[in-house]
RNA sequence: GCCGCCGUAGCUCAGUGGUAGAGCGCAUCCUUGGUAAGGCUGAGGUCGGCAGUUCAAUCCUGCCCGGCGGCACCA
């Protein structure tokens, strides 16, 4: 017998001597293995702030799962890391102190990779790259020129978000609410040269692709697909009447159905016929004028009120040539979408029927609703948009609103008059940033031949070293030589391209390089062909339109260019929660830290109080875990006190991935009991026996059972309820203890001992290898087999089927598994309290659900 | 306004067309040589509401209520 002499479990001890044992034998470089299944597991890559926060903890431990499972599954693992390092805080930073971005930015890697890698995270840190490092950068700057080269990369002059706090201009998907995603700031419209991704060629693709991604949440799927906005309708040409400056108007509908209900033609403020306009009429001018001034920012845009301007123009119908239709400016007709003109339908279009109800125009409906009299049906304040059959519409009477629309598309293109038209919500991406701290454009530009590519052998173009951050604004512009270069057409002076790259292209082909981060080309194509595309990825919901849209399109364009086998980036994805934490005020609502709060509890009630002083506290929502708030919890700290492992299993045991996991000091305190307690079962159980006896039954089928759900809930994501499993399995142990226990129990411990080390392995690695030692276990558990299960050892033989009678339960028996309804219902109607319990009824039906329930009808 | 997700114990959450569960918290007791610890036992649930389908609904269907998220003059 075991006496309890040994120490209790010490993290601090054994967990940097199992990181130690995994990098001396190399166990997590992932070899490209022809003869094994690949698995690329990839968390988002960390912006390296140089502090590493629970939500770091949580992204990477899940990813971490992922990975330890699939290699002891025989997978060949690739699992890499690295750093989004370009970026503005290191310019901030180098403002306000005066550092060096490069060196601040080094720093902080090597302050989080120390962090990191204390995590005990399965990494191969071999292929450990950062976008800043100019390796990396250059090869970015060859794809760039190749698909400038193709004509995927131009520069446009073009209104565009200017953020007047980071100084730069930002991609429409970086605008939130007419804010910057970064900074907050409210963003400007400003007029710019900007480079621009054509991604609008690959808006098709980027939405019909999104069908096959069945391993993407459905959620981020619709977010894109909605972001793309991808519309199909008839642009088609209205025919001036009178005198006018122009011959015809184009517009775009998606309810061609609807022309006979048309009250007029509406044109955005910045329309060039607007324009046209406003030359001739000064009141039109003041109005075009009014627009501008009024719509500075997107949030203004959206809630502003309608208004218009008759512009005396008109236009003929095109199904009536007598019928003339007036030609307004309206403010809230955007010039950028479809062709900056509409016609008004006002009856089933509410924007329309606001502004006619306004402006006193005709309201004609021409859908009539199923059920409703053509002579009493009428609009009022709303208009209607359901289905419904034409009216109102002479040819197009009695047609449904799909039919309608075909027969009209098709007539205007027999006419020539117009055609069927898809548009799109998408915009290209605007990629030029005006700051110095990220990865510089390749071109330059020259007086005689204009914008000129950087020859390849002439890349990388580098940062210079002494750059001035002095001042605000582009520090690359100000330099006072780096711009200044030969052309390379013409050997004549030319200057430097000085914006660079928005972050996100930085992060939009990463994955792709890890197949091989040295690789002369951008991507080694062989070693992408065997690890691409990643298998699992994993990151914040916040990148939902963001970096998912950009990846994916980079790929594509890439795959088009022959540099890349895939279309899509991420076979699976997976969004994880956020963690949060409780939030305390003081009386005057200034913010504390949890640590300077006391809670008590008195039943069920919580009160919190101030540290030392006793002054009341306010206990606030669980709110995402922030500096503002102070409502943070470093991950060091948890280390130091409860391990790695602990914090691991308690970001990973409480909620389920996808949500949010609330922090509590509580609860990694459970975890850490958890920790303990297994390793006391460990520690209990007979060292170098070997066994004597047939093990015992109920704990063999308890083993194989656990077995069973660990692994489908680590295939399904449910990482929580594998961790609860654990948690019971536990309980069992500790009711069939080693001390004590009949050789039976001993040799079915000893089975389910090896189960156990080897399941929590994903989840406690560090506790895991200890475990392993302590039973004898070959090598380490990193290089162990997933235990495997017997699926009839997953079944009990006997089974407790529960009793209805009428619906309600009312006892149970014990019947052998798989008994037959038969052979069940003998068994029902000889027990003595069913029996009792039908006593006077009459039995009129028994359903016998097998190994499940039994369920007595009975009147 | 449109779309989606969620609502189960005091808290955070599993779960299933057929016996309602875990961790934390709470209560009682034991231990006081694992001790800023360990253990036993227990209380606590109209499974958001109403209706329908069914022998049987927390689970399926419909409506409603509440919370969260995304989109939103996109013609």
């Amino acid at each position: 017998m075991a006496p309890h002499d040994s120490k209790r479990y010490n993290p601090k001890e054994s967990e940097p001597k199992w990181r130690k044992a995994w990098t001396d034998a190399d166990s997590f470089r992932a070899v490209a293995d022809p003869n094994r299944p690949k698995y690329y597991v990839l968390e988002m890559f960390p912006y390296p702030s140089g502090r590493l926060h629970m939500g770091h903890v949580r992204n990477y431990a899940l990813g971490d799962v992922i990975a330890r499972f699939k290699r002891a599954r025989g997978f060949s693992v690739l699992h890499p890391m690295g750093w989004d390092a370009f970026g503005l805080p290191a310019e901030n930073a180098a403002m306000e102190r005066g550092v060096d971005p490069k060196a601040w930015t080094y720093d902080n890697i090597a302050r989080m990779r120390d962090e990191l890698k204390q995590l005990g995270l399965s990494i191969d840190w071999s292929r450990e790259f950062a976008t800043c490092d100019v390796e990396y950068y250059g090869k970015q700057q060859a794809w760039f020129l190749d698909l400038f080269a193709k004509g995927l990369v131009y520069r446009k002059e073009g209104v565009v978000n200017w953020d007047p706090v980071d100084q730069t201009v930002l991609a429409n998907e970086q605008v939130v609410d007419g804010r910057g995603w970064r900074s907050g700031a409210v963003v400007e419209k400003r007029k710019l040269s900007q480079w621009f991704m054509r991604i609008t060629d690959y808006a098709d693709q980027l939405t019909d692709d999104l069908a096959a991604l069945d391993r993407w949440p459905d959620k981020v799927r619709v977010m894109q697909e909605n972001w793309i906005g991808r519309s199909k309708g008839l642009k088609f040409r209205f025919h001036m009447a009178g005198e006018a400056p122009v011959s015809e108007i184009e517009v775009y509908t998606t309810r061609p159905d609807t022309l006979y209900g048309a009250s007029f033609v509406g044109i955005a403020p910045d329309h060039p016929l607007a324009a046209e306009v406003a030359a001739r009429d000064p009141k039109a001018a003041a109005f075009v004028e009014e627009c501008r001034r009024g719509a500075a920012t997107e949030a203004e845009i959206e809630t502003a009120e309608k208004k218009g301007y008759d512009t005396g123009l008109r236009v003929k119908h095109p199904f009536d040539p007598s019928w003339e239709l007036p030609v307004w400016i309206a403010n809230f007709i955007l010039m950028d979408y479809g062709t900056g003109a509409i016609f008004a339908c006002p009856a089933h279009d509410q924007r329309d029927l606001d502004f006619c109800r306004k402006y006193g125009l005709s309201v004609r409906p021409v859908i009539l609703p199923d059920g409703e009299d053509p002579r009493t049906f009428a609009i009022g304040e709303e208009a209607y948009t359901g289905p419904g059959i034409l009216y109102n519409s002479n040819g197009l009477d009695g047609l449904n609103i799909e039919s309608a629309k075909r027969q009209v598309i098709q007539w205007m293109e027999t006419e020539r008059r117009g055609e069927g038209s898809t548009v799109f919500r998408l915009r290209d991406w605007g990629v030029s940033r005006q700051r110095a701290w990220g990865c510089p454009i390749p071109v330059v530009h020259c007086e005689k031949d204009g914008v000129v590519a950087v020859p390849k052998d002439a890349l990388p173009v580098a940062h210079p070293a002494d750059i001035d951050f002095s001042k605000s604004g582009n520090a690359l512009d100000r330099h006072p030589t780096w711009k200044h270069t030969t052309c390379p057409k013409c050997g004549g002076p030319a200057t430097r391209e000085t914006d660079t790259l928005d972050t996100f292209v930085d992060s939009s082909w990463y994955f792709a390089r890890f197949a091989n981060p040295h690789a002369d080309e951008p991507i080694d194509q062989a070693a992408a062909d065997y690890w691409m595309p990643v298998d699992q990825y994993i990151g914040g919901i916040e990148h939902a339109v963001l970096h998912l849209l950009y990846a994916r399109f980079v790929t594509k364009a890439l795959a088009d260019d022959g540099q890349l086998s895939v279309r899509e980036p991420f076979a699976g994805l997976f969004t994880q929660g956020m963690v949060t934490h409780e939030t305390y005020r003081r009386q005057n609502g200034e913010w504390l830290e949890p640590r300077e709060v006391e809670i008590t509890v008195e039943g069920n009630l919580r009160r919190a109080v101030l540290g030392g002083t006793g002054e009341p506290v306010v206990i606030g929502d669980s709110e995402k875990m922030s500096k503002s708030k102070r409502n943070t919890v470093a991950p060091e700290e948890i280390f130091d006190v409860y391990g790695v492992d602990a914090a691991r299993l308690f970001v990973l045991s409480d909620s389920p991935p996808d949500r949010d996991v609330q922090w509590t000091s509580g609860g990694v305190q459970g975890a850490w009991r958890f920790v303990n307690r297994v390793w006391d079962e460990f520690d209990s159980q007979p060292q170098g026996e070997t066994a004597t006896a047939e093990p015992d039954a109920e704990l063999r089928r308890a083993t194989h059972k656990l077995v069973k759900q660990v692994t489908e809930a680590i295939d399904t994501f449910r990482f929580n309820s594998g961790i609860a499993r654990l948690y019971e399995f536990l309980n069992l142990l500790k009711a069939n203890p080693a001390k004590g226990g009949s050789p039976a129990v001993l040799a079915a411990r000893r089975e389910a001992l090896s189960a156990f080390a080897r399941l929590i392995a994903p989840f406690t690695p560090h506790l895991a290898e200890e475990c392993w030692v302590r039973i004898g276990g070959q090598g380490m558990v990193v290089e162990a087999p997933w235990p495997t299960f017997d699926p009839a050892l997953t079944e009990d033989a006997v089974k407790i089927l529960p009793v209805q009678v009428n619906g309600k339960r009312r006892g149970e028996i014990s019947a052998p598994a798989g008994a037959e309804p038969a052979e069940v219902e003998k068994i029902v109607l000889a027990d003595p309290d069913i029996t009792q319990r039908l006593e006077g009824l009459t039995v009129r039906k028994i359903i016998v659900v097998k190994d499940r329930i039994v369920n007595i009808v009975a009147a």
